[in-house]
DNA sequence: AACCAGGAGACAT
DNA sequence: ATGTCTCATGGT
């Protein structure tokens, strides 16, 4: 069973999704930094409190002080990191130019410069990359690892670069990757979120793959 | 009522 | 390089 062998079987099932959840690039980012470790829901709030203040924008937020900004996103949890974070993308985003500006740049600098970003890591830079941005960059999250470790298809402990390294390899021969990577990583999302929790739910497993076996490997 | 959620950074080893 | 803490709200 290959790794683009899974992507069809997800496809099938759940069909092309149209994702992320956001109306703009800029949401997109916003929305990156807020769902770090935390459940969507509480991002959606914190988003709707943003825009029914007319807050979602650059300048916005970058105008805001830390602690209006904070209690503006406090349901997304973190919120004080959270808070310092966005406004460092902000501040990055304005100098580096607009959204528009970014694309005359090459995916792996625009990668290395977010990544220089004090809070963005390597899961938000790459949601940022593909999302926002549109470029080829698979996105490893902690549904990636927990699904197909479970699967027996890699190792639960490997690192991100490598996971990534290795589904990039998987589907190196595909056409249009961006529409590829965008639709895997949200089919593994939506499946994951409700059949591969911590406490998974195989027995009502859509895609009748029995992976309860694996569950004593990923400690 | 403990457990978990679409991570990342600081710090020690 | 790798492991451990911390950060915080809200749903189940």
């Amino acid at each position: 069973m290959t790794l683009f062998k899974y992507y069809q079987k997800l496809a099938k099932h759940y069909g092309a999704q149209q994702w992320w959840p956001a109306e703009t690039p800029f949401e997109v980012m916003v929305g990156a930094v807020l769902t770090q470790n935390t459940s969507w829901h509480g991002v959606e709030k914190a988003i709707n409190n943003l825009k029914s203040e007319n807050a979602l924008n650059p300048d916005a937020i970058a105008n805001m002080s830390e602690g209006e900004l904070g209690v503006l996103i406090r349901p997304s949890g973190y919120y004080r990191q959270k808070s310092q974070r966005l406004q460092r993308l902000v501040t990055w985003l304005r100098q580096t130019g607009d959204l528009d500006g970014l694309q005359a740049i090459d995916t792996l600098d625009v990668r290395t410069s977010l990544l220089a970003i004090n809070g963005v890591g390597p899961e938000t830079a790459d949601d940022i990359l593909l999302y926002a941005l549109q470029r080829p960059v698979f996105v490893i999250d902690a549904y990636t690892r927990r699904i197909f470790s479970r699967l027996g298809q890699v190792d639960a402990k490997a690192s991100y670069a490598e996971l990534q390294q290795i589904f990039v390899q998987a589907l190196a021969k595909k056409s249009d990757l961006v529409e590829l990577y965008k639709n895997y990583h949200a089919l593994i999302v939506i499946h994951a979120k409700t059949h591969c929790r911590v406490k998974p739910q195989c027995q009502k497993c859509p895609l009748a793959i029995d992976c309860t076996f694996q569950l004593k490997s990923e400690q």
